[in-house]
DNA sequence: AGTAGCATTGCAAGCGCATACATTTTGTTA
DNA sequence: TAACAAAATGTATGCGCTTGCAATGCTACT
């Protein structure tokens, strides 16, 4: 089968009896062409099944209209919520998401150069951080990083994040009025920014009211069966706080799970459990998990946004954004 | 800030002191260089942060290298898995995809004309079917679709499913052979090829048996809540089947749940709960869903293989592929 | 009618790379 | 060492589009 050749603009243009570039002008918005011309040479590409060549327009406009997204974390339970709504958010923008998945060193760095030849006009990263040699490479090349959930400094990159200390102070507020004491801090994952700045102002909220105190402080656990585990191993122990702060609703759920039936804790009177994320199973009545609700949707347009505007306004300026997330008390904490 | 230009392989050829057309060589896996010139134009590159340029390279060789996704079901309770499964694969492939994110008639359309703009190679869309008209408009234009998760007759496109029909006389021999009698069927979604495909292979196995009936057949249920409200309404109404199939693994659970929490029924003594999709809450022994367990990994696989060797094979022959899912017996069904 | 002023169109030169073809260099063999 | 094949390199053209500039058409006004 001789692959047939798709049509062009010129073949538009001789079937409409004008010149190429007068296609090429009844296909740009706002550029200097009759309605009459016009017409008629919708009519013919309509016929010849033509499209214009983005490619070819971007070549020629020296920039592509592609957003690479660096795609990192895809365990987030949201993973999915926020990947629709970058790529949403940049459709509407009128660019394209060009979307990568990388976690290791070299593979987020081939990531980035395979953005640079692409001619990406701007990159978006989830969970992760681009490495230094990449983000300045890419500040060489003028194409402007967005990071989102996630940060590093030194790095020439702006950052939306959620202000995860005030998101401690809230909930050690909500612990404190409730006359609970003994705190322990489970994390999922040491690096990230958002859960340290949680348990950095959980821990100086606390370091101010007499009696209380972080008795321990976990790292790396995450999933519903470490979190199983975790709440029997505390009690093997003989560790026994009155509240746990929990980075993952999974990790809180599995605790909450071995309270409930392996341990026979009663929760929220012996034990206060409070998660991360306020994913859906969490609002379950089956569980009813106080939590912290992270405001996605604005922190994917937030981030969409300000990456889209540096690409118009060809503004390398790192900024720092940090949106607000919300406390959601439910049933495993006690009611005042 | 007058933007500076990019460096292109003309400024690494003057650098190096050849031609244009050896840097290009240079960048070209079996091209016809010298290892030592190679070297030359290498280290040219690599001081000029040079990367050649895609959108060039796609021009000039009438391919772009681009995969569009057509993603419409976000909700999907695997949906970050799979898409991650498919840009993975697709990348591994040298490709890159680019991801839309559509549902309406229109939203489809027009992200099937943006993919013929863009010059993709190939689509894959998850899902949902192209319009008639898209399908042929690919057809014409060389642009092979692969569908995975639905099927609509009469499409020029390939597609990749689960064998439904194999499933649906799984779940009823399951079923029959622990003498339950009376089934529902519940399906959150009644356009799903995949779940229709269940309910007719059910109710064929089912009629050979004797005393067993389908006494009642729900649509367009979907989510826990929904789950939750449907089995009381079921029990209000004194419609009391003994199995309830469920399309969903998130309706069996707030089925499940209404039975325990809310009217008292004895899964599985009373009532037998069989979900599909293997969500992980499903396994969580609070739970114990009974369900199919589809190879959404097996399914993305085959997906962007068969894509990409009908890109590659220039192929625009429809091909139909089933594989196969697996029923999981859990503690919502009787033991035998 | 003549012409200034603007809208429309055509012309042609790129955008950065791949590649067919021509030319030069290298290596091989008698 | 000559002669020739093979490998390496250079030259020049085209991929399909945008856009500056020039040429043309049109309107309105004196």
């Amino acid at each position: 089968m001789t692959t047939k050749r798709r049509n062009n603009s010129q073949d538009v243009a001789d079937l409409a009896r004008v010149s190429q570039a007068s296609v090429s002008r009844a296909f740009t918005l706002g550029a200097s062409i009759s309605a009459k011309t016009k017409m008629k040479i919708l009519a013919a590409a309509e016929k010849l099944d033509y499209q214009p060549n983005i490619i070819a327009r971007s070549l020629s406009k020296s920039q592509s209209g592609l957003v690479g997204i660096l795609f990192a974390n895809w365990d987030h339970p949201k993973a999915a919520e926020i990947l629709k709504g970058l790529c949403e958010a940049i459709t509407e923008k009128g660019f394209k998401p060009v979307v990568q998945s990388a976690n290791t060193t070299e593979s987020v760095d081939k990531a980035f150069t395979d953005f640079l030849s692409y001619q990406a006009d701007g990159v978006i990263v989830f969970s992760i951080s681009p490495s230094a040699n990449m983000s300045a490479l890419c500040f060489r090349s003028n194409i402007p990083i967005v990071i989102l959930n996630h940060s590093t400094p030194g790095i020439n990159a702006s950052v939306v994040t959620i202000d995860s200390t005030k998101v401690g102070r809230q909930i050690g507020n909500a612990v404190l009025e409730r006359s609970y004491k003994r705190i322990t801090i489970i994390s999922s994952d040491a690096h990230s920014q958002v859960l340290s700045g949680i348990s950095d102002a959980l821990t100086e909220t606390v370091s101010q009211a007499p009696e209380t105190e972080i008795i321990s402080q976990l790292t790396g656990v995450h999933g519903y069966e470490a979190g199983v585990q975790t709440i029997i191993d505390l009690w093997a122990e003989d560790v026994k706080p009155d509240v746990i702060v929990c980075t993952s609703d999974y990790t809180a759920l599995g605790i909450l799970a071995g309270c409930r039936h392996k341990l026979g804790i009663k929760v929220p009177e012996e034990l206060c459990i409070i998660g991360l994320g306020d994913i859906p199973v969490s609002g379950w009545k089956d569980h009813d998990l106080s939590t912290v609700k992270i405001p996605h949707d604005e922190l994917v347009k937030t981030t969409v946004t300000t990456l889209i505007s540096k690409i118009e306004t060809q503004s390398m300026e790192p900024e720092n954004i940090k949106l607000d997330a919300k406390l959601i008390l439910r049933g495993t904490i006690k009611n005042l």
